[in-house]
DNA sequence: CTGTGATTTCAGTAATTCCTGAAATCTTGA
DNA sequence: TCAAGATTTCAGGAATTACTGAAATCACAG
């Protein structure tokens, strides 16, 4: 490996971390190479700067845009693929919490539904059940509330980040006001 | 494995999940396992639930409590232990979430941390830090927000998912209550 | 203490995943 | 169409991770 210390040490951290996110060691190394790099790369300065095989990063950048986290960039007058990141990190954790979406939870939220369906024989199966309804009801309020949240703007994500769980104050607030506005029933929402 | 054909289901899809998830097999089935399971189970109704080692069992379970993903029982005048997941899902969610925080984003974090006191050397490493603070900054964002949200009973927490994306709705009728009390500046939040 | 049963450790093996070099395929300029 | 360069595929070996059975350790009732 062949790299600025700076850049090295990022890089190495990336693969090693790779593992607890079900990537491996070179596709982890790759993105973080792309990440901080200034321009896009092509496969061959990946080699270099890596060490590795050309086939494992063929195999490396495929993956990675398989995950959307790489983009294809044409350098005018060179045949070769050039690799980039985006360069937005609202834009990269958008894109990987939807990719771990489709690959952690879908799965699982649908496997759910399907055993919901079925009769339970026993009353073992009958508990099972209903623990498993529990579970897919707090995945489904999860989900639904990233589908909301997904699709605001940088902007306003950010500023629903900063308020926190100060959120709830105004949720009172609010409350309060309604309260105010309608004084005649006391369980209004 | 000899399990009524519900669980089975739920327990295999969470051996299989457990790939994407950082544990192997045998654990994602134990955990699987004592979640749906009405009663505490000891190691040796684990064996003979999923046909495995005990040796196995005892290593997967070890593993589970390191997580803090799984409650030790004691059962009166018996020596073996029992053991079970806690039974509100919400729970469950926090200790997740903490846990995984612990593994994937707090080294990170310290990695970037030190790597952004360092001086660069060259123009190529100026921009990868510059690359690196990007990165920080969303990171800690996240967190602060993370560590902040966290605390809620889950209570609100729940009604803060249940609102979504329409908090902002919220945002902007308190930034204009704002402006109409204090109407002299403009840019007042 | 001692004996019984429960649990953990650990060395060896099985299974899986990763990586490589060689060959095949694709792409494009001439 | 061909040749040169770029990229991908893939079989096999390397490295890593998972699992097992046997032995060691632990816990406690008598």
């Amino acid at each position: 490996m062949n790299l600025p210390p700076l850049v090295q040490s990022f890089v190495l951290h990336f693969g090693e971390m790779g593992r607890s996110w079900g990537i491996n060691r070179t596709v982890g190394q790759i993105y973080a190479l792309l990440y901080v790099s200034p321009e896009p790369l092509n496969a061959d300065q990946i080699v270099d700067a890596l060490g590795v095989s050309r086939s494992n990063v063929s195999m490396g950048l495929r993956e990675l845009q398989t995950w959307n986290l790489v983009l294809l960039r044409h350098i005018p007058d060179d045949r070769r693929d050039h690799f980039t990141t985006p360069d937005d990190v609202w834009q990269i954790l958008r894109v990987l919490a939807e990719e771990r979406k489709k690959r952690e939870v879908d799965p699982t939220l649908s496997v759910l539904r399907e055993l919901l369906m079925q009769k339970p024989a026993t009353a073992e199966e009958r508990h099972a059940q209903a623990r498993m309804a529990e579970m897919h009801g707090l995945i489904e309020q999860l989900t639904t509330w990233y589908d909301d949240v997904k699709r605001l703007e940088t902007e306003r994500l950010a500023a629903l980040l900063a308020l926190g769980a100060k959120v709830t104050k105004l949720m009172e607030v609010k409350d309060r006001v309604i309260a105010l506005a309608r004084p005649r029933r006391k369980e209004n929402v």
